[in-house]
DNA sequence: TCAATTTTGGATTACTCAGTCCAAAACCCA
DNA sequence: TGGGTTTTGGACTGAGTAATCCAAAATTGA
């Protein structure tokens, strides 16, 4: 019998069997914690893509060996998925905490764009991992290119929901068509990101974060 | 001594030796258009990616010979940056190509943006050669941040020459920086490649290319 | 035809890679 | 303490890689 300890992290599994004394005898416990391994991988794939990114690359990077590496994320395909995942994950949920309670939704918005103008270099030129994964992957690995529509979804619908919040405010004209709207701020947000990671310099970015915004609201 | 066979197709240093009578026989001559096979690397190289493209791979694509590749292109990594090379300067022509005789130079724009939507969506699935080098290899392959930043700057350029034309037939306001907006076409078309590359729908394409124009118009 | 030279592609080399195996260490419960 | 179980990491495997070697084929001028 195997275990997933993804889920045994998360406290389902192995509470319910423990408590059912499924287990005779408690063997030795795992010496690394899983999330931190996978955070590490995450940055390794991040930097250096799949195939940039040897066994050897990840397992310094996880810090930990390497057979616990394969019985704990499966093969290297897996665990690059799942690095995928984490990172969708946390990307999306870093766009929900600017959300918060700003009085403005288009100063939300130009908060997102501007991300650029905050980042060190170093970050800029790492790009985001999703853009990476389908630039290079969307044709070859279907769950990749399947995970960034799902994504892409997701992010456009949040975004036509701020722009709507925007034309309640007053901010923007109520003839703007929210859906649209969003599509072209997301492809906005991709392209920033593809400029930051080809060395746009810092003003050039904040200069077209300006510049979107106020397109957006001359736009009637 | 070797030749360098890119200047030999040009007819540049051949022709002298050969006038100077430098060679007293003749060998046989090459078997394969060296541009033809240059090209044929490309689409391996713009499909699977540096890595992803096996030497056989590469020579299927070129359709010669083992050391008919090492002997004319050097290696591996030289054949990719002249590859890279060779897409810029296609895709560097294929824009000055549409700027054409067409009296109105947002209608020039608007096709650049439009482009999307006149692609199959295997060519949209492609991306742009350019963005999938950077994305995948813009930091650890030098040679790859040059060549984008210098055809940034370059397609930054024309587009703020065709800003500016805008401005003289009195499509745009004049009021509108001809730089920053010039960068946000350029982020909006690398943002356009990235949808596309994502399995953005034609209908979404099309909507962000339009809203985009008419932002633009829109600006004060 | 022949000597000189180059192209060509199959065989080879040296290396790296992802993934498996296995024995020893570590840990838990009784 | 000791039996039972799991983790752990070094050694290993087999496939695949980029690049080199070399001998045969091809082509030229004389």
């Amino acid at each position: 019998m195997t275990f997933d300890y993804h889920y045994v992290s998360h406290g389902f599994i192995l509470d319910s069997l423990v408590q059912n004394n499924y287990f005779r005898f408690m063997a030795r416990p795992k010496e690394f914690d899983r999330d931190a391994a996978l955070a590490g991988a995450l940055q390794v794939f991040w930097a250096k893509g799949y195939e940039g990114a040897s066994t050897g690359d990840l397992l310094k990077g996880m810090k930990i060996g390497r057979q616990s590496m394969y019985d704990t994320f499966g093969d290297k395909q897996a665990l690059y998925l799942e690095c995928l995942h984490c990172y969708h994950k946390l990307d999306n949920k870093n766009f929900f905490d600017h959300l918060s309670d700003n009085p403005s939704p288009l100063e939300v918005l130009h908060g997102f764009l501007a991300i650029f103008t905050r980042r060190s270099e170093a970050e800029n030129a790492m790009g985001c991992m999703g853009i990476n994964a389908i630039t290079a992957y969307g044709q070859t690995k279907p769950e990749v290119k399947a995970l960034a529509l799902n994504t892409a979804a997701r992010v456009e619908a949040m975004l036509a929901r701020l722009i709507e919040a925007a034309q309640k405010t007053g901010e923007l004209a109520n003839s703007v068509d929210a859906d649209v709207a969003s599509s072209f701020v997301y492809a906005a947000l991709q392209g920033l990101t593809v400029r930051a990671q080809a060395g746009a310099s810092r003003g050039e970015l904040a200069d077209v974060a300006d510049f979107t915004i106020k397109a957006l609201k001359a736009m009637r």
